[in-house]
DNA sequence: CTCATCCTGCGATGTACGTCACACTGTGGT
DNA sequence: ACCACAGTGTGACGTACATCGCAGGATGAG
C-alpha cells in the first residue's frame, strides 16, 4: 500500500476517528483486493462480513429484483466505505458489488475489525455518524423518487456525480462518472430510454455536452435550477 | 413511568443493550413527553439533539416537498425509537414528527445519552445494528418505489402494518393503523385517490374490509402474493 | 481489418397513475 | 341537533413515462 493509498485510507470514517498509531495498527490488518472492470466483489445474498473501502476506481452497489430488473443504489469512489452493513446486522448481502472501472479496495473481515471496536470506542461513533449521513442521504432519494420529475433526478444525479468525481477543466467541469445511460437510468430509477432523452434534451439547451461515459458540464446553475 | 412502559422501553435498541443495572439508570434521565392527535413534536429544519422511544401511541415521520407536498417515511409504534440521527449527525431535522394518535414519549438529549455511550460501549454497537436494519429496510423501500406498481405498495405498507399493529381477531387480523387515505398515501408515495381504488378493490375481492383508519385482513396470503 | 457486441439516439404507441370534479358519509364542536 | 368539515368513494381526462422497434456508432476480441 503506497502513501496515496493511506492518505485516501484515511479520510473513510473508519480511519478518521483514529490517531496516527491506531490507523497505523489498522492498516496492518487490511487485506487489498484487486478488481477489473464488471467483476463482482460479492452477490445479493450471499453471506459475507466484510467491509470495503475504495482505494482507487469506482464500485456500484445493486439490487436486482425477481423478475431480472436492475436498480442502482449508488456509486462509490475512493475513500468511501460499503459493506458495512452485514457487519453490524449479521444478514445476508442486500446488494451486489461490482467494479464500474477496474479497482483496488482495502478489505477488513469482522473478526479483524471488532476487537479493533472494542479498544477504541470513538470508532462506533464515527460509524454512527457515517450510518446517520447515509440514511438521511437514502431518504432525501426517496423523496425525490417521488417528488421530482425523471429529468429532474436525472440533473440531481449528475450533480452529485459532479460533486464526487467532477475535474475542473477548460469549458467548464469534467464529469467521468464511468457509467453507462442504462447504468445512469438504473441509478435514478427509470428507463434506459427516457434518461437518454433528458441528456439530449439538456445537451440541446447548451447545459451539457455528452461524452463517452461521462460529461462535460457547461452551465451548473441551470442543472441546478432543472433539478429542483 | 410504570412497570409497562418499562418493559416497552426494554425493548428499544437502545436499552436491549443493557443490564438491569445500566437500564435503570439510562431510565432514571429520559424525560416523558405527552403529545395529543395531531401535535408536532418537531419539525424539518429545526436544531434538535433528541432521541425519542415510544411508549404509547404512534408518531409519523413526514418531510414536505418545497411545494407543500408530503411525503410519510414510517409510522412509529412502542419500542421504537426515531430522532437519533440529528443525534449523532449534529444536523438539523430533516424530517417532523407528528402524533397520529395520543402518545406518550421518553426524551434523550445529546447530553445525556453521550457520557452513557462512553460508559457503554457496548450501546454503540446495537445502535450501529438499528441503523444498519433501517438502511436495508429504506433500501427495500426506495426499490419498491421504482419496481411494484402502487396496488403492490399498498399491499406492502398493509401487510408491514399488520405484522407491528395487527391484531388477531374473530374473522381475521385486525389492523387499526390509525392513518387517513391520505397518509397511506404519503406512505406508499401515491395519490390518495389511487390508494382508495386498490383499497377498494382488494375489499372487493375479499381480502380484507376497509373501517375507519383500520382494516381487517380477510386473506393474507392473497395479500402477500399482490404485494410481490 | 472485420465482425460481433455493447452502447447510444430517437420516434411510435400504450398505460398506469396523477389531477380534477363532485357527491356521499361520518364525526366532533357549539 | 345542527352544521361544518374532514375523510371517503368514483368517474372523466390528461400526461409522463415505460415499452417496443430500429438504426447508427463505438469498442474490442480474434
Amino acid at each position: 500500500m503506497n502513501d496515496r493509498d493511506v492518505e485516501v485510507l484515511g479520510r473513510a470514517p473508519l480511519f478518521e476517528a483514529l490517531d496516527e498509531e491506531g490507523a497505523k495498527a489498522l492498516r496492518a490488518i487490511v487485506s487489498e483486493v484487486h478488481l477489473s472492470r464488471g467483476q463482482t466483489l460479492f452477490s445479493e445474498d450471499q453471506e459475507g462480513d466484510r467491509l470495503y473501502v475504495v482505494l482507487e476506481g469506482k464500485i456500484k452497489l445493486t439490487r436486482t429484483a425477481p423478475d431480472g430488473r436492475e436498480n442502482l443504489l449508488s456509486v462509490l469512489g475512493p475513500s468511501e466505505m460499503f459493506g458495512e452493513l452485514s457487519l453490524f446486522d449479521p444478514r445476508p448481502r442486500t446488494a451486489s458489488a461490482i467494479a464500474v472501472t477496474e479497482a483496488r479496495l482495502a478489505a477488513l473481515g469482522h473478526s479483524d475489525l471488532w476487537p479493533f471496536l472494542k479498544g477504541h470506542p470513538e470508532i462506533s461513533i464515527h460509524l454512527l455518524r457515517a450510518l446517520a449521513q447515509r440514511l438521511r442521504r437514502t431518504n432525501e432519494n426517496m423523496a425525490d423518487l417521488v417528488f421530482t420529475d425523471v429529468p429532474g433526478r436525472v440533473a440531481k444525479a449528475l450533480l452529485d456525480l459532479a460533486e464526487r468525481f467532477g475535474q475542473p477543466s477548460e469549458s467548464g467541469l469534467h464529469v467521468h462518472h464511468d457509467l453507462t445511460q442504462e447504468e445512469l437510468a438504473q441509478l435514478v430509477g427509470a428507463s434506459r430510454e427516457t434518461v437518454n432523452k433528458a441528456l439530449a434534451d439538456f445537451a440541446q439547451r447548451g447545459w451539457l455536452r455528452i461524452e463517452a461515459r461521462a460529461v462535460q458540464v457547461l452551465d451548473i446553475d441551470r442543472l441546478r435550477k432543472r433539478s429542483r
